[in-house]
DNA sequence: AGCCACTTGTGAACGAATGCACAAAGTGGC
DNA sequence: GCCACTTTGTGCATTCGTTCACAAGTGGCT
């Protein structure tokens, strides 16, 4: 199918410039460039952005104007150092000996995440996950309106769900470019996902987010975020046991093997 | 006990290990960490082993026996070194110069999840996402066993859900320790999440996922993932914008190399 | 003005995770 | 038994991310 990329063995020998997210040189040229905006923000920061970016939106509601770097990072539950450091990555926009105003953080972060602009979201499968996707309100009211839904049951095609009538996924590259679809949300059974995503792909749809627990192929160009359930539970299993290990101390060298396999 | 209120060195609310001398010491503090003992698995390898035995449950369905790690890790979408290294974390079980066994990795790395004995899960909030959860069969047949459901709404008390009641969220303490709750879901509107979040505590319940886009403040022994759609989103959305700012670039340096392409 | 208490922003130390490259260990052919 | 070939497991360099700790600003108070 797709993404033919990846199965030679050597693809990825080059060593050649993999991911120089930032090449910053020992020397940076002085004669900083005024409109050097976009300087790499590490993929850890740009998530907690979206955190503080919530929390901030609360302290607004509650008619906060200022708060201190400390403060902020005790509601978004992270420390206040790291709090600071993303915060430097956007800007300086705080005020020492104060703190920062909210209503600029607000901004500031919105126009870093590119947020400024909404961007439409198409859910394909609408199963029981794309039901409760589709009727969500949160999404709308952040940016991110559901501008088409899809799925290949007949049953369902042109029936509203959340106000939208479902389309069929053989529109899927028709509808989201007359929409504008700039992100494409992937609820349908595992072994439908590639062939949805395919379709996505096909549409322009160059953003992703996957709940169907299979590793999608994609060209380079197409971003993909998967939402895990099952690997968010066995992460908190793998945690648990853990803890019961370092409790009995010291048998601890592999225990049973008790072959009590689950399930498969 | 955070005691510290104040000034000196950031004090930190988080997880705690290495007392921050209070004296600000020339040198930095000795090294006195040996407690650590269990090689740990990085936090990382973790989640990615959970996709491995996903993967791995398939190729045993195919009948598939035995493979490399260059075919399993095409399959996960990893690099095979990356795989090696993973794998290396719980044991040797590969033999050099044909591959891994597909029913020993199956077998090891579900030892390693804590999966040769099942969790129970409880659902709190029976809402689109709360029904949809609770419907979904992919975690049962994972040991993950959806054992309670609760809700505050008097018309979904005692209504079955996939099969099972619905109990209310005052009875979240005695069910949870009844049957044995290992894993709390939070499904609930934002505003409830933290109060459902303390009763789950209460009842025993140590490891917490929850869907509701809020920070939760739990007693140390507690760990929670958090699900958080919106900041998937946001995180796609600022991708967007960087891959469009790259653009609009004059053709300087930037243009070709910076494949600054983060998430892959 | 001068002092002081407070808070930001950031260089630098530290630590975790990744990717490379190759010795070691195995298989099969002869 | 030896050689050619394959693939694992891991030491090492590198890159990415977190935390520390402090100089540099800011505002209030006397
Ligand atoms: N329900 C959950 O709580 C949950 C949790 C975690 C993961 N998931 C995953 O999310 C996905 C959806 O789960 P669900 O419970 O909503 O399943 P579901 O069976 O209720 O819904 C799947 C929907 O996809 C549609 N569909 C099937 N093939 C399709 C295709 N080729 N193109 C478009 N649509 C197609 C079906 O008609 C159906 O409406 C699954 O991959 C599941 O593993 C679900
Ligand atoms: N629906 C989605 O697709 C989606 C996506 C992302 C995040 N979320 C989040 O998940 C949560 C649930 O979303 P939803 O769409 O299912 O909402 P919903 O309104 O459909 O359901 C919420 C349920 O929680 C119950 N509830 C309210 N207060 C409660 C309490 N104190 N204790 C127990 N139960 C209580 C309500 O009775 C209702 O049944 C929300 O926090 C939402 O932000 C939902």
């Amino acid at each position: 199918m797709a993404a033919a990329r990846g199965q030679r063995g050597g693809d990825r020998d080059v060593p050649a410039a993999p991911n120089a997210a930032e090449v910053t040189m020992p020397i940076p040229p002085v004669s900083d460039t005024p409109m050097q905006r976009a300087r790499a923000i590490p993929e850890a920061a740009v998530a907690r952005l979206a955190v503080y970016l919530r929390v901030l939106s609360g302290m607004a509601e509650q008619g906060i104007v200022t708060l201190s770097s400390e403060e902020l990072a005790a509601a978004a539950g992270v420390n206040s150092a790291k709090l600071r450091k993303d915060l430097s990555y956007i800007g300086s926009y705080g005020t020492r000996g104060v703190g920062y105003e909210v209503s600029v953080l607000v901004d500031q972060i919105e126009r870093i995440l590119g947020l400024t602009r909404s961007h439409s979201v198409a859910v394909v499968g609408i199963g029981n996950l794309g039901h409760a996707l589709a009727n969500y309100g949160g999404f709308p009211s952040r940016g991110f309106p559901v501008a088409a839904l899809f799925d290949v049951d007949p049953d369902l095609v042109g029936v509203p769900v959340g106000g939208l009538p479902v389309s069929h996924i053989d529109d899927i590259p028709k509808v989201c470019a007359e929409r504008e679809i700039s992100i494409g949300v992937i609820a349908t059974p595992p072994a439908a996902a590639q062939a949805v995503c395919d379709r996505l792909v096909a549409g322009g749809v160059a953003s992703i987010v996957n709940f169907a627990p299979v590793v999608l192929q994609v060209p380079d160009h197409v971003e993909v975020r998967k939402v895990d359930l099952a690997v968010e539970l066995q992460i908190l299993s793998f945690h648990v046991a853990r803890r019961a290990d370092s409790m009995n101390v010291n048998g601890s060298a592999l225990g049973n093997v008790d072959g009590v396999v689950i399930g498969r």
